[in-house]
DNA sequence: CGCTGGCACTCAAACTAAAAGAGTGCTAAC
DNA sequence: GTTAGCACTCTTTTAGTTTGAGTGCCAGCG
């Protein structure tokens, strides 16, 4: 037990490649005929139940085909899916929509998302990058209304987010400005986080004199980091009609799970960023996500940012009946390229 | 014809109160017993015959009981519909929720949509302000990247709107501020068009004699209003999943059409923005709405905004089956409750 | 010992038939 | 104008039957 034999291993990739293609549990008889194998169907049979006892097939009832298990899908994308090439009209279509110039991160992520749900049958899904564990190239001051006042904060990546809150002093906009500038110089390298930290610091050290400027500077930082928390970090799903169109979710109790995980994206981006820090690409099936409304789906991630830094997540959500081995490259293909676009 | 008696119309709500509260057909038999009325089955018969001929009632098939068209739901809304009060529940929810303090205007319309999914079985929807139609307060630029300009944009009613781009020449922060101090000082109860209209008209009327910094002003409003069309206009849907729960939405196919309009959610815009500038509230029956993906739905829908200036539609999606007598003061309730907290 | 053919068995899906139930339209009588 | 009665229609439900795909197991063969 345990192990496998290479027969059993060329039996259940059939199995699992003849499935994906036919969404119908497959038996012996058609395994027999279709495949490559010189084996009757009673030897096949054999052969499946085997693999049934390893847990890698299971069957719907009684007198059914087989159907892959998580397991048998796990191992067949760990051991087994040949990874297709990246077809020319999806590189075509990747060149055309994904690899044009610039634009907020925002964009390029929707761009992202929306490659994915119109190369694929499934879902498009981007996790947005944490603010927080982001680079700060600017903040600037808007005074809004007496006390309350704008910050715009944008990162290198240029993710442009809004704070909005209010100081205790009145400043007037020139003041602010100064402020705007004094803090700007300051930055280099650093998160909010950082920055925060790093003021602080100063205003231990207190080697600046405690002059006018830092004094605002401070009084104003003090009332904005309050407000820091503001947690954007988020996800973007498209293509969600997509999944309407497996047979898999005709059953509409199923579908209504999975459409509840949609609308609450709390829990999809616990499992996007859940194993954070693992490896570039990732392919999580059906219950390893540990979500009981997204039992019955697979996900396929790669990590997308810049050279030095992960961003977040880009890939798709679809059934555990997933075309693994043309995903997986195209979900790769495509976070590269973002990731690319994101570099400049 | 046309006119109906004071029996049919009797008749007629009957069957439409019956038929919003049970979702299925009803018959003459059930009509007569349930109901306050001395008919027997047979003459009630007769009545929904006339009814259907003209156009109030339909059968799904022939010998089932009778449902309302979008006609009779018409009738019904105009003519009959008795209002009921807001529930105490329902004012303590919006108090709780709703009628708290400030936020970007994008906050606001959330919380707004919030509270229709949660107070009602149905879709909260609301269209988000044309940018281009509301007066601004502030215009600020910051300098990103050599000549990539970010300009942060703010309404009056707290709309708060990026917009990314690149000017001819390489500004320096400073400069920059100055010419943002310069625009706002001119800027008093415009729309960004009308700003573009007003710095034209300076430049023409050349009164200032082209001193440095307006000829700053001019070069950046030149590449700033070149990118003008960047509209957000939007909608904002909330709480898709209730949707699923009405048994008319059980057919998998009637479900597809729904969610496809949500997804693009153009369609759904045009409907709420359609007839603009028309009644503060409007309840559109199914297929009023001209679209064919959303036939068996209707929408209740409120304009919110200041006092002297519509900003957009609050409302519901929800099955032509509503309970209108409730949700359309609900409606008018949560529009004015959000109306109320924009106004500071 | 591995493979295969054969056979009995199981189970879901498809089909058929029959019955029940709800409701209608129509007509004749009150 | 209203009603009771009746024949008729059509859906829904139930049950029973058949079909077909598939399995498990056993005995025999190389």
């Amino acid at each position: 037990m345990g192990i496998l034999s290479a027969r059993q291993i060329k039996v259940l990739q059939a199995v699992i490649v003849v499935y994906i293609h036919s969404g119908e549990p497959v038996g012996s008889r058609t395994l027999s005929r279709s495949s490559a194998f010189q084996l009757s169907p009673a030897t096949l049979r054999n052969v499946m139940a085997d693999l049934e006892d390893e847990g890698f097939l299971c069957q719907p009832h009684t007198s059914a085909g087989r159907i892959p298990t998580d397991q048998g899908f796990r191992f067949y994308v760990n051991n087994l899916a040949g990874m297709a090439a990246v077809s020319p009209a999806a590189r075509l279509h990747v060149r055309e929509h994904l690899e044009v110039v610039g634009g907020r991160l925002e964009e390029v992520l929707h761009d992202g998302v929306l490659t994915l749900a119109q190369l694929t049958p499934y879902v498009g899904v981007v996790s947005m990058p944490d603010f927080r564990q982001m680079i700060i190239r600017h903040i600037r001051f808007v005074k809004l209304h007496e006390r309350r006042i704008l910050a715009v904060v944008v990162s290198v990546s240029g993710a442009v987010q809004n704070v909005l809150f209010d100081s205790d002093t009145n400043f007037s906009q020139d003041q602010l400005n100064h402020s705007s500038n004094y803090l700007n110089a300051l930055l280099g390298d650093l998160t909010l986080s950082g920055i925060k930290r790093k003021v602080l610091q100063e205003m231990a050290s207190d080697k600046r004199g405690y002059d006018e400027l830092f004094k605002q500077v401070l009084a104003l930082s003090k009332s904005f980091f309050a407000k820091d928390p503001e947690q954007q970090s988020d996800v973007m799903l498209d293509g969600k009609l997509n999944l309407l169109e497996h047979p898999e979710f005709a059953d509409v109790e199923r579908m209504k799970n999975i459409f509840r995980a949609f609308e609450e994206k709390g829990s999809i981006l616990k499992i996007l960023d859940g194993a954070l820090g693992g490896e570039q690409l990732r392919v999580i099936i059906g219950s390893e996500s540990c979500c009981e409304d997204m039992r019955h789906c697979s996900l396929v991630t790669a990590e997308y940012g810049r050279v030095d830094r992960t961003l977040g997540q880009i890939g798709v959500i679809g059934p555990t009946r997933m075309d693994y081995s043309r995903i997986i490259p195209l979900v790769n293909y495509i976070a590269d390229a973002m990731s690319r676009r994101l570099q400049n």
